[in-house]
Order: structure tokens, then sequence, then C-alpha cells
DNA sequence: CAATGTGAACAGTTTCACAGCT
DNA sequence: AGCTGTGAAACTGTTCACATTG
């Protein structure tokens, strides 16, 4: 029946956080005119173990060649198939600050997919402004520019502002949050939620430090652990990129 | 000997992301004049499961009252200590693009503890420019400003620069390095790296909005996951802050 | 013979249920 | 009576070792 992808159960969210990194591994290898790659080589560049690569890719299917290893051009296709990368994710950002901004510049963050379909502020001083092709709009003036529901919904607001937005954009039909606001939010239940707290990964490096704790480099929602990795000991020529 | 608090072995990392959560609506709740909070409450407020508050502050020690609960303020001191907050952590941000800014802006970023003593860029534009009392530098004109030594490094760089940065960073003595740049660091094994990627961030939310799965609501770093809480069905009056 | 895919052992977290204080 | 602290059970994810395949 299936065309063939996609093995069969749910694939555990650890795993779902790595792919995207196998991914880009892949793409740059392919890039550079490697076709195959092997678990070894992937683990390398990813900062985790071979075993583990293999168990990730092994949910997408049969996808590995045993004797020579993945081909990159299709693990790409692989990963951005369950990633859900090919379809249409119409995203709007609530909250046009520094943060807002950086998301909006960032390159490889709405990419491919994910596409931007409104901008929400309050600040009179930006309200009306064109950023990225879109005007800056309040909450109330959304709705008559948008073609379709919102997917997902980004909140860049301070803290105080956040749990008004979460309940707008689910109004809006948004059925998935990102939220970079320092509090919990409270929605219904079918509502995906993901939480980015700065402070607090700060607050986990600075305990990982102050104890010492031998496993302390681990991912935040990567779950990726970079262990003891060929290092170059800081390169020779100093001259700072930024 | 020791004075009391912390228990004795490590603190799984879960728990070491949730305590922050912990204590912001312990605080909350000491500000508004609520003196002692219960498991309950704090689990219906951070999202979590009451039992999972109870093992997670039992790693601070013996911190609660059976029959009543637990003293906000001094959860809120002993989540302070077992996280190194009252320590003092010199902290260098490289890369003062919108990101960069955001997070030296952001309120609760850089609080406490964590004190910026240096920011890092190379665009010619905004080199020397001053941010928050502190002027834009390049890497190598910043040692001669630095009374300390580095303790965390932030690198909200573009990926392309992210690695140079990172060795930069390890050279000036930095233990600990937050990343944001979708890369993957290869840094001396005793280094504790933490990377938060916000375009994987989108990119988990639609893998779990396209397979429905049910558990999707989950934390990114913090491992929370607000389950079906109180939700008010959409706050009434409609006016969008930002 | 190199490298995947996977069952089985292992490790780490969460949940449960209740003993133990206050 | 109420609520914490915690062993034991359940669950989830990782590591290991190797059978399997190209």
């Amino acid at each position: 029946m299936a065309p063939e992808r996609q093995r069969s159960g749910v694939i555990p969210e650890p795993t779902v956080a790595r792919l995207p990194i196998y991914q880009r591994i892949a793409a740059e290898l392919a890039r550079t005119g490697q076709s195959t790659v092997s678990s070894e080589q992937l683990a390398a560049l990813a900062g985790v173990t071979a075993a583990k690569v293999r168990k990730d890719l092994a949910h997408l299917g049969q996808l590995g060649t045993r004797g020579t290893g993945y081909d990159a051009a299709q693990l790409v296709r692989g990963i951005s198939e369950v990633m859900g990368v090919d379809q249409d994710w119409p995203v709007v950002i609530v909250g046009i600050g520094n943060l807002g901004r950086a998301l909006i510049n960032a390159r490889g963050f709405l990419a491919r997919g994910y596409r931007l379909v409104g901008l929400v502020d309050t600040d009179p001083r930006i309200l009306g402004t064109e950023i990225s092709g879109h005007t800056v709009v309040r909450f109330d003036e959304l709705p008559a520019r948008l073609a379709d529901k919102v997917a997902i919904g980004i909140i860049a607001t301070p803290a105080s502002a956040a749990q008004d937005a979460a309940d707008q954009l689910v109004a809006l039909g948004a059925g998935s949050l990102l939220n970079f606001a320092p509090t919990v939010l409270m929605t219904p239940p079918q509502i995906r939620v993901r939480y980015v707290d700065l402070s607090i990964e700060l607050q986990v490096l600075s305990h990982f430090a102050l104890t010492d704790h031998p496993d302390a480099g681990a991912m935040s929602s990567v779950g990726i652990q970079p262990i003891g990795l060929p290092w170059t000991p800081a390169a020779e020529e100093r001259g700072a990129r930024s």
C-alpha cells in the first residue's frame, strides 16, 4: 500500500531531533561530491555514536546499503520527508523585537516548507513597518491578511505577553507553537508546544560547570553530545570572523 | 561537614533543566505573598506531574515539609545555589547581529551571576559600537579588555564562523559554550557545549504535526510537557499585546 | 569483507504507591 | 489529614554484539 518509506511506529523524539543534523551533514557531503556516507563518518561529524546513527536512520526504512553505507542524496530526501519539510507550513511570528528579527533573517530558519505569512506586534513604533515583505500588524488586523490557516505560531514576545499571543495563535488555527518567552503556556491538549528558554540554557551550563559533571556536554534539544572529537588545537591564524 | 544542602550524587540533566522553571514559579508565588507551595500546585503551573516535582526537588535535599509543602523563598534560594547562579560567570558574546542583541537585551537572560564582559564581531559597521556598556571589538582586541578569564562563551554567529569563535573562546579560557549556530562544534572533551538550533525546533514541530504524535508537546531543552492544563478558552478581549 | 540492521542487555527517567513526618 | 520523600516497577532510549547482506 504505502509507497515504501516510513517504517512503521512512531519515531522517538530524541531521534527526530537528531535527524536534521544528519541531513545537514549529508547535504554538505553531497554538495562536495561525496555520494555515500557510512554511519561511522556521519557519527563523527554529528558528534554521536555510529550505533545511534544506524538506529536513528533505521526508522526511515531500509535506507542504507550493507557494505557501502547510505546514499547521501537519498538520506537528505528521506529526512526531509519525515520532518515534513516538503509540506507547506504557514508561520506567524509574534513579537518583532531583536529576537523576532533574528528569526526572520536567520538563514536556514524560515526555509523550504516554513512560509512566513504574518508578523504581529503592538509597539506603535514598528507597527506598519515592512520587514521581509511583510507588514507588522496588530493581531486584530491579521485575519484579514491571511489566506490560509496558520500552522505554526512563534512567540518571541516578553513573558508578560506570551499567554495572550498563544491564545490568539490558537484561535487562528495554529496547531503548533514555538515559545521563546520564559513562561509555561496554558493551551488545549491537542496543541503542540515547544519551549526554547535561553536563560535555562545558561543555567544548565553553569550548573554542570559547577559540579564538573563529566557528561555535561549534552545537547539542548538535539540530544547531541559531541564527544572528544578530532580537535584542531586552536586555529593557528587568529582572524576572528563573527 | 557539609552545611546541609545538595544531597549527594549528580542531578540528572532533565531535572537540572526543570529546576529553573520551578524557581521562576516559586519566585512569582513568593512575590504575590504565598509563602508555601505544594508539589501539586508547582506541577500544575509547570505543566508536569506532582511526582516528578517531588523527585526533582528531593535532589536538593530535605527542602519540603510534610503536610505543608515547600517554602517558596527557600526553594528559590536552594535552586539558585545548585544552578550556580550565585557565583560569578563572566560571559562573552560572539556575533552581535539581531540574535546577539536579543540576548543582550532579553530581561532575565544576563541576570544575576551571568556577567557580560565582552562583545565580539567582525563587521566593520558595528565594530566600536557601544552596546549595554560594552564596546564591540574583534577577537584580538578582547584579551586587553578582559580582567578575568571567560567562563561562558555564547556563539551567535553564522554557521561559517562558529568553529572559529569556539576555538577563540576556548583559548580565552571558556569552559562552557552556548552555540546558536547550526553546526556541530569540535572542542576538547572537557569543554561543555550546549546547542540551541532554532531550525531544528521548527522541524520537530512539523514532524509531530505531521504524524499527529500524541505526546509531541514536549519541551525543547527543558523536558517539560504541559499536559492539558486549565485552559481559559481564548481570552475574551482581543487586544494583542506583543 | 565492509557496513547495515537489529535483538538483547543495559542505563537512565518517569510513574506508582505508600511509608513516614508534621 | 495532608503532603513529602522514596523504593520498586514500568518505561524509554542507548549501547553492544553479531547475524545478514551486497
